[in-house]
DNA sequence: TACTCTATTTAGTCTAGACTAAATAGAGTA
DNA sequence: TACTCTATTTAGTCTAGACTAAATAGAGTA
């Protein structure tokens, strides 16, 4: 892994995460997620393509994809993200909504060596916190099948998987809804034209969540 | 505190340690500590001086003092580096001497949190691994009496109180001859012209340091 | 086929923090 | 009182990574 700074890092898992589907990443998506003006996006953008070896293909207004080499890079730092959200949140008895910000500025910094003894620790562990998947040491990933709360049937029951990580306020409030990795419901409504899939929760109240919120949790179907 | 990035964070630790006796540091002793050129330190130094409030006075051609803001943000930053040493040492495992060059990158971005979680599961360290001193969270520092073994009479009992943190080298020397901060120890000889102190701990071979280790090498007198 | 609009790029700046090479202050010596 | 030597400073560069303002490619529309 050839050496690469705190904010290039930070752009290759931002491309990383923008590309999951297959299609590159557009300047301004990535200038958004960065909260950067798409002219610096531009400049990194190419400079990144410059590297020896290349971590991005970038073709000018098509957008960028990661390089076999960035590819590495970008899940390197990730698995130091996400074993750093679980060390904190086992080990220092952070809350969830308070690690991101914080494994964000340390997945930088920390030695192969400190990855090494989180990793161990904690007993290797393969999803972080939120229910994100830990690439293993050798950077492949925990495959599972996982579909949006807004794409499932209504009267489904469900398990929630995943929630996302960088919104501490909303994360409060899932906690709050008892909405966490584990929980198991009933989708009682889903209503594509309202926008809204209605959960239940074990005799709790309904919960409402709408589409821009539930197009991040990621659930498997029980039934 | 005012935002200090790494870099100046560094210098500002530096020049607190350069200082302990009192008398400013000069431009080339920063540099070397820092392996930087001399010139940049210059540059450095004005700046620093320069800001608002100023971190230090800078008196041209004599040296660098911290102000009272230039020693706040020096102590947090050494409480940062001593508390993780602590930490990767009795949490995770390190050896100590592989703990210096990891704090030195982590004390610049953990937050105010982590420093107080960490310093929670140690039960507030007075002293790290290799025995130095650990701001408290108000920034004093506990105090005891320490002389460096080359100023104790020849033929005196002395415990060790603190080693020197940032040659892993001498440490895995010091470790491997046993002498570590708690070790007892008797002066076989005091040998100012040979500069060459011999230490004799429990039956085991006499020991002989040369001055440059043993002026840091810090003991209590116990008789 | 020309026009419009938006996303993106280009051009030019700025800052922090490093560097090298050359100048110089001033302590100590002749 | 002038000279020498070393530590330090000055002057000028460079790089990464940000910015703003202006230019433009090219998809979609008239
Ligand atoms: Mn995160
Ligand atoms: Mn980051
Ligand atoms: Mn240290
Ligand atoms: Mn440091």
């Amino acid at each position: 892994m050839q050496k690469t700074s705190p904010p290039v890092q930070d752009y290759l898992k931002t491309i990383y995460e923008l590309t999951r589907e297959g299609r590159p990443a557009s300047t301004n998506a990535i200038a958004e997620r960065l909260r950067l003006q798409p002219a610096s996006v531009t400049g990194m953008l190419q400079r990144l393509a410059a590297r020896q070896p290349p971590l991005v293909t970038y073709r000018k207004r098509h957008g960028v994809q990661l390089t076999p080499a960035g590819r590495r890079v970008a899940l390197e730092v990730i698995r130091h993200h996400r074993l750093l959200e679980t060390f904190l949140v086992e080990k220092l008895g952070f809350r969830w909504d308070e690690v991101h910000e914080e494994a964000c500025r340390l997945e930088h910094v920390i030695s192969e060596r400190m990855e090494e003894r989180i990793a161990a620790v904690l007993g290797d562990p393969l999803f972080d916190p939120h229910g994100a998947p830990i690439p293993r040491a050798d950077l492949t990933l925990p495959q599972r099948e996982e579909l949006p709360l807004t794409q499932v049937p209504g009267g489904s029951r469900i398990r929630i998987l995943r929630v996302p990580d960088d919104d501490p306020a909303l994360l409060r409030r899932l906690d709050a809804l008892q909405l966490r990795p584990g929980t198991e419901a009933r989708i009682r409504t889903q209503s594509p034209l309202e926008a809204v899939v209605t959960l239940e929760v074990a005799g709790r109240p309904p919960i409402p969540l709408g589409y821009p919120v539930g197009a991040l949790v990621f659930v498997e179907v029980l039934s």
